[in-house]
DNA sequence: AAAATCCTATTACAGGTGTAATATATAAAC
DNA sequence: GTTTATATATTACACCTGTAATAGGATTTT
């Protein structure tokens, strides 16, 4: 089962799933270009993922006290939870979401011709 | 600013945003008609929201024990905010986020086509 | 008017979250 | 080897959530 990961956690996650595996250290450099966390919140959010199964970690050979974490879940997997913690939200209303999240969100030529295709699928399917 | 709405919270909404005002007793028989939440647990949330300022009641003139809920914001802004925390999450993946939504979600052909049009109207946006 | 009923308000309680400070253990530097 | 620096672990703490039970007050029923 995927683990639930809070607002902050997704912060970490993100680093890593860019790039993995990464020391503490090195996660906390990354995320402190964006987030004003203390060095000290950052650690805590990668225990509570080690915890809960999200991050494992390999311990340095040279130092034990340094750990590489790495996920143990996907991007993929983690954010079709949140799609369908939304959808039960959203309730009937999918079609109305999807088209302010288009309206919204900034799209490459290449990803509305992407979405226009997985469209048209879907239209032959239902004919 | 709007108010953070729990899971099970927006549930007690989203009875209100179909139908409202409703008295308490309405919205547990509402709900309890989908979840497996005891009375006093859905009165629970209503006074939470009530608390947040996510619905607003009156009290019926003729027997002060009963109040009319309704929402104070629309469903359109909760899930605005619900979209921009996932966009926070999805961080620059969102064509993807999208793509995997419509790929899971039923729609209709007048859903499709409706999409489809604010996809051509941004590519044209897009130059 | 006393009892039963039915609302809302108060209280409960454990687990999750955001946000750290402090303690402990180990490695590096003198 | 003793001090110093640094990593992880423990502890903190208030607020949010899910999930109710109980208390208190008004109303309807007897």
């Amino acid at each position: 089962m995927i683990p639930q990961i809070s607002d902050a956690e997704w912060q970490v996650m993100n680093v890593l799933w860019e790039n993995s595996p990464l020391t503490a250290n090195a996660i906390v450099h990354a995320l402190q270009k964006n987030f004003k966390w203390k060095d000290m919140t950052i650690r805590t959010l990668i225990r509570r993922l080690v915890k809960k199964g999200a991050l494992s970690y390999t311990v340095d050979p040279k130092d034990a006290r340094i750990f590489y974490y790495r996920p143990t879940v996907s991007f993929e997997e983690c954010i079709d939870q949140e799609k369908e913690s939304l959808q039960k939200k959203a309730n009937k209303k999918m079609g109305l979401l999807i088209a302010s999240f288009i309206d919204d969100v900034s799209l490459t030529d290449r990803e509305i011709d992407e979405l226009s295709k997985i469209l048209q699928e879907k239209r032959d399917k239902n004919g």
